[in-house]
DNA sequence: TCTTGTTATGAAATCGATTTCATATAAGAA
DNA sequence: TTCTTATATGAAATCGATTTCATAACAAGA
């Protein structure tokens, strides 16, 4: 083979055996890494099983997921995964029609019909929510992910919405901002809810670690002091957020375990084992030195 | 179509039609976000063309590399994007034997005879090393991506020994760590080099921003003043890099035109064109706050 | 009306590997 | 030695869409 520098014929084999040794995992977006410790541990999982991974990016536009998930069965992926349990329903239609597994990430609900691998994001919000609560914080901001077509996002902000106004605490539309993940975005959003100082926030709730970092940065411009000052708090427990100044307190996200339950459900599937349908995976509220109680 | 809920057959239609409608992008990493841009820009030139794109990752394994490689090539990638031009002797045959066009990215050299697109990785680096001699410094260290079986990184620390030597300073190699990109890893590299003080070096040149990130962590850990105590020098210009404290005088890199032109040349050669198989893009010296003249 | 060139239609061949099926060979047991 | 069972070999069918080829229908121009 090697002297002749053959290469086999995917696409014949493929035809003929009607298996493509290939799974698709799509992903919103590949900036900042978002995706990549759970991409990374399921595709070492899928490897050694003898399949390759293919990856598709959608920039959460949900159309394009259905577009690209419909890419991926043509080209013959034996699985999917996806991130979220909210897709359209097309794709459930084009998931029913071929009768090939697959698996929604980052999100857990004992009620849906789908399999899933992930946690209660509302739950998750909430528990960090209470942690400022605790503290002593009344007068809360939120920096939250775009909620639009997200389902994670959505309960995120719901979850600490309830949790708030559990403790009295009421979360006003003009101290709630939604905003792309980007460190500017998160940095500009800071700026405007820190303007509106009638009383101004003393924490600061981001609906992800890329967020917190941009009203870390903006809080430190404006010379607050954090935790001091004002409290800020993340979600994701990037590496970054283990080293910015201060270090974040935050909601660890267990995402190579996401990542390779994920995996694992879909190979059993494969199998043809009877695989459970639903993991959930712990999150962990993981206290750093970006949260403190107010200073009143 | 969508009433029978009818779904392409891609292994027939690729094996009797020879076209796959696929182009792979080799890159070494999904982490930190290094090739999101570069990779999104090129996708999104190729799936303009109706081209979908086959994104598969070797960890900086050149022999992982290879085989990435050949399972894109049985795939029936109708091309191939690197990184970098250095790479095992077998990814060539390969190459050679399957007459599939490929181009190299992040590296120019008008000597290869490889198609490429980028930029001269050591002139690079020897301009930000100049503008540190040019503030006074001589007594400078070097936080070096990995050089082994990486070209990218080799070239710029050469670029910077000999561009210092050029003006008189010597790099002795206890002034050069070697570490994978990650702020962890530049942390470390970074307390090392400090705690060599015979006498502390003033200037801490990094091979990338992550690896600079870590640096002005532990200065800042270290109490030490950046720029006034010692500056720090990234290569990337990450988006991170623009809200550092202090923000970081680095390289710019065009990934997107890199990504865009790589796939432009691919696009071209495969509408049998005679496409320029080399195309330099121009990097900037981005000078911002963590660069000043040493304090002496 | 007839010729010429263009578009439609349908059947058959094709892509390359795998799978199946039939046949042949070998090995082991009686 | 003979029969059975296991293994080897080779030819042919197959996967599903595309391409080619032959034929038919059609339109336009003379």
């Amino acid at each position: 083979m090697l002297e002749l520098g053959y290469v086999r014929n995917h696409a014949a084999r493929a035809l003929r055996s009607q298996r493509s040794h290939m799974v698709g995992v799509l992903i919103p977006t590949l900036d900042y890494a978002l995706y990549a410790r759970l991409v990374g541990a399921a595709n070492a999982r899928f490897s050694s099983a003898g399949l390759s991974t293919l990856i598709a990016t959608f920039d959460y536009d949900l159309d394009a997921e259905v577009r690209e998930a419909r890419l991926l069965l043509e080209r013959g992926a034996e699985a999917l995964v996806f991130v979220g349990d909210h897709h359209r329903p097309e794709l459930f239609d084009l998931l029913d029609q071929s009768d090939v597994p697959f698996v929604n990430t980052y999100v857990f609900d004992s009620e849906s019909s789908h399999p899933m691998v992930g946690f209660n994001n509302a739950e998750a919000a909430a528990k960090i929510a209470r942690h400022l609560v605790h503290l002593g914080h009344r007068d809360v901001c939120v920096i939250s992910g775009v909620t639009k077509d997200n389902d994670r996002t959505t309960k995120r902000l719901e979850g600490i919405q309830s949790e708030l106004s559990q403790h009295g605490v009421v979360l006003s539309d003009k101290m709630i901002e939604e905003r792309t993940y980007s460190i500017s975005a998160g940095r500009k959003a800071c700026a405007l809810l820190l303007s509106r100082n009638d009383p101004r926030p003393t924490a600061i709730i981001c609906g992800n670690d890329v967020l917190a970092m941009g009203a870390l940065i903006e809080c430190n411009a404006q010379g607050l002091d954090v935790p001091n000052d004002v409290s800020v708090v993340g979600f994701d427990n990037l590496e970054l957020s283990v080293h910015s100044n201060p270090p974040l307190t935050t909601i660890d996200v267990p995402a190579e375990e996401m990542g390779a339950s994920a995996a694992d459900y879909i190979l059993g599937k494969l199998s043809g084992f009877d695989v459970t349908p639903h993991t959930s995976v712990e999150v962990q509220l993981i206290l750093r030195n970006s949260s403190a109680p107010p200073n009143c």
